[in-house]
Parts: structure tokens; C-alpha cells; sequence
DNA sequence: TGTTCATATGAATGGTTCTTCAGATAAGAG
DNA sequence: CTCTTATCTGAAGAACCATTCATATGAACA
């Protein structure tokens, strides 16, 4: 749709799969939403938060975290949508919002559990 | 199983999730491949790879990249495992490989495609 | 054998992101 | 009203990552 037209050797299926491919502006969401998951301290935050609210100093003793690095990493997962905060007092307790991360947060980690014996960034390739 | 000892307000709650919480090395290993997907153009390359193979510069034409960034996330993604090589002569077709990496780009495909209207991340919040 | 073409690679640069530190806000306790 | 505590925020520094340019490899073809 944008730029398909360059030097190709199978014109065909580039012109199909450029047909297939989604808008840039969903591609971008999407690749930003793998982003927020790609930490692993946020990703242990959003593991935390799978089965129900927690608090602030909850979740930074739960991750390892300093208290403010927490505050910080839920302040973009919240900018995204991707959890909510429930104020009580001078709490904050924080829950996972997103049902679409969920499903890709269970997706992963049902794999990983499965295949964690396999590590292949640590081997050497062709 | 690490680091949960520290200044708690739910006690049972952080034990709990604590128990639940997958192994360091699972989380960090699960972050990479959300990490390799968090890049829009890594994330255009492995969507056109989702229909077949397809050659270097066909990767190059689709996603608007030149051949040079194209091959240096080609040989990331090998690296991991997520996609593979067939040579032909000088030419090297690519695909994906990995079912777990194409059932999460399935998953997240279908959703930002649903929900194409809402982008959360262009508005304030609380 | 030498040229051309597809792909691969290394180094460098520019941009982005994570963490920490210091301080700010705001609610409850005394 | 003041003090303490929970959370939030901004700025700064370091670390990381993606792209580009130049060049290398290696296969086909003349």
C-alpha cells in the first residue's frame, strides 16, 4: 500500500503480502504493546497483577523493585491502558485492565513454561 | 523465591504471588521475544513471513527497509530461533519458524484489528 | 577467471529507554 | 496544624538498540 515497488524477485507474492499487511498505524500499536511487555520488571509486574489488585509497595516487594521505578513502569502501563489504579486513602491498588494483554501474557507464559529447558539466544547459529 | 521480604501491606497476598510468579530466567526469556516483537519493522517483517518464505530483498520491498537493516534483523530473529534460512543459489528465502511466536502475532493481530479505533496511548489519563 | 548480484557483516551514530535520586503531592494520625 | 507515610514526578546519567555506510562473502554467469 505504501512503498511495494522496488527491485523484487517474486512481484506476485510481494504484492499479496503487501495486500495482507496491516495498516502501519495498527503495526505500530501492536509493536508498542509487545514493547511495554518486553521488560522484564514490567513483565513481572503485569505476572503480579494476573491475579488481582495489588498496591504500590506490594508490587515493588513482589518484583524486586525500588517503589519508584514501580510507580514509574505502572505510569506507562496506565498512559497505555493496560492496567488501572483504585485509590483508597493515600493507597494505590493497581489491577491489570487490558484483557488482550492478558491473553497474550497467559499465551507466553504457558509456552515458556513448556519449553523452558530451551534457550536459544545462548547458541551460536549460521 | 527471591527478593519478597521487604515492607508489605497484604503479607499472605505478596506470598502468593510470589509462589505463582515463573522462574527469573522464564520472565527474562519471555521479555526477549516480546522484545522482538516490539520493533515495527521486525514486526512487518515476521507478518509478510506469516503466508511463506519469502527472499531478502522481497522482505526489503514489503516492509520498506533497506536490504541492509532487513538482513540485520533477519540475522536477530535467527539468532532467537524465530525465523529460518533456505539457501537457493545467492539468494536465502526466510521463514518463520517458530509456532509460538505466530500464535502470539496471530493473537495480537486479531485484536489490533478489532479495536483499530482506540489508541489509548494518543490521550492523558489520571 | 573476473564481473555482477544477493546477502551478510562491522563500526559508528543517533535516538530511545531504564534506573536512580531528589523532591513534590496528598492523605491520615497525633 | 504538623508529622509521617504512600505514591508520584522530573531530571540526569548510563545502557541499549536500530539504522546507515562501507565493505566482505560467495554464487552465477560470461
Amino acid at each position: 500500500m505504501d512503498g511495494c515497488a522496488a527491485k523484487v524477485v517474486d512481484a506476485d507474492r510481494v504484492a499479496a503480502v503487501c495486500e495482507r499487511m496491516p495498516a502501519a498505524e495498527d503495526l505500530t500499536d501492536t509493536a508498542d504493546i509487545f514493547g511495554l511487555l518486553s521488560d522484564p520488571n514490567r513483565l513481572r509486574l503485569l505476572v503480579a497483577l494476573l491475579d488481582g489488585e495489588l498496591c504500590v509497595c506490594d508490587l515493588a516487594a513482589v518484583t524486586g523493585q525500588s517503589e519508584s521505578a514501580v510507580s514509574h513502569a505502572l505510569r506507562l502501563l496506565r498512559a497505555h491502558r493496560i492496567v488501572a489504579a483504585r485509590r483508597s486513602g493515600r493507597m494505590a491498588y493497581y489491577r491489570l485492565e487490558d484483557p488482550h494483554v492478558r491473553m497474550l501474557l497467559d499465551l507466553a507464559l504457558a509456552h515458556t513454561e513448556h519449553t523452558d529447558a530451551i534457550h536459544p539466544e545462548r547458541a551460536g547459529n549460521t
